[in-house]
DNA sequence: GAGTGGTCTAGACCACCTC
DNA sequence: AGGTGGTCTAGACCACTCT
């Protein structure tokens, strides 16, 4: 099938200078708006586009790419969500000072771990089978006479614990025993067909138990910072819940937060 | 405004019943998009729609409402991002199990305290203004020889110590001491003119020091829930450093994540 | 007044899922 | 095959900010 590159070598107009080169595909399954957004974001990453500097604005954008301009403005809007860039009405768009983080996405510990090279394994402490326990029938909707499946695991990075994980499933989905200790969770259940969409965290700080410690190789009482999340899937429905334990020396959660 | 109810005998399929009535002020500078969402979301918080139901498609929505499709498209949008509503692409539009939460805003403990009818109080610690340290000279993205306000809060709700919170900003826009003790930082900010549109946040843990225990009525080394932000304005300029120390026993965050 | 982003319309075609 | 959401177009008018 042919392939139409267009390439666009932009003039230097407004105030500052906007070396902004993007290469769109029509003919790809990637959508436009999206190749767009990339394109712009490695320009900031790349310090083409430099913080404080003012961003070309939409209409004269669009023109110049041949796009309408509900498309550009997603692909600009995609970046303000992220937050790498910052619109005021009648100003105009900046790159926002300090472009350096990646927010937290809807990702599993242990892909976050791969990613970042970090090796991560996994040892099984505990996987039974039984009534769930009222806090957990709750958090997963279900009836009190409906079967999950109880797993704790020891997550670690580079061979150092890092995490105690608790984890509840409805038995119809939960993944084996063995499934786990060579991949995470969330994969497990992606090759099951169960799709993450959506969860709810809430993140506290404890003191270790003794039992923890000796896990994590850390002090009895020792701060642990703590997520207890529920997971729903693309039907809305509740399929995991989950108290998860890190060591407060080797780990935080980075997060970022925009007024819209 | 007439309202059709259809009845199946058999199962019930398609959206069973969908009570949605929606009243729109086409003379309110509220946009439209804004307060469908509004609607919808009221509808589902007061049980008119169940987690589980499949709600109304977008077409027959517009049509419905006399509104176009991408400013109905919008609304939904907004309450699936919300963690509200999820969508399956050839299936539609379900309401989340257990809909019961607000996400983490861009707000100050000061508000979300107050919101609460938490009765909160500050108690000023410090305030004092110099060269800054090199860490927040990089998070502010200042020269060395600029000049902050370095200001050290404990923040009381209902009379009890709740945090300890310290803050760097510009000496340009930094509130009086008096202002502080009566009001939050970012109300402070607001009526100086400047407006918090974006922050970035680490949440990690550690075990308190004396002085810090002291203040917060906890044992030393007990387990607190720690928070460094970096606030930008609507420039795009960071204008705001903050290091917070929160009480465990007494306070967790809660975030929702949407993958898109 | 000029320029910017914010909202809105009325269509179109496509990809995906279920029947 | 029919219905759903996902993407895209080519305009329009308005509100806000800066000069």
């Amino acid at each position: 099938m042919l392939r139409f590159l267009y390439r666009f070598q932009g003039k230097l107009e407004i105030g500052a200078d906007v070396p902004l080169t993007v290469e769109l595909d029509r003919s790809s399954p990637v959508p436009l708006y999206y190749q767009l957004a990339q394109a712009i974001e490695a320009s900031i990453r790349d310090g083409e586009l430099a913080p404080g500097d003012r961003f070309e604005n939409e209409l004269a954008l669009a023109k110049r790419l041949s796009l309408s301009r509900p498309t550009t403005r997603r692909a600009i809007q995609e970046l303000v969500d992220k937050g790498l860039l910052v619109r005021k009405r009648g100003v105009g768009t900046q790159v926002v000072q300090n472009p350096v983080h990646r927010r937290v996405e809807l990702t599993s510990l242990f892909d976050d771990l791969a990613r970042a090279g970090q090796e991560p394994t996994t040892t099984l402490l505990e996987y039974q089978v039984g009534p769930p326990e009222e806090e957990v029938a709750r958090e997963l909707n279900l009836a009190l006479d409906r079967e999950v499946v109880s797993i704790r695991r020891l997550r670690c990075a580079n061979g150092e614990p890092l995490a105690v994980m608790t984890n509840y499933l409805p038995v119809e989905i939960a993944p084996d025993a063995e499934e786990l200790e060579s991949n995470g969770l969330y994969q497990s259940l992606r090759a099951r067909g169960v799709h993450i969409r959506l969860a709810r965290q809430r993140i506290g700080a404890r003191g270790a138990s003794r039992a923890e410690a000796q896990l994590l190789d850390e002090k009895p009482n020792a701060p642990l910072l703590t997520m207890a999340r529920t997971a729903f899937d693309d039907s809305g429905a509740a399929v995991e819940f989950g108290n998860h334990c890190y060591r407060a020396s080797r780990y935080y959660f980075d997060t970022t937060l925009v007024d819209r």
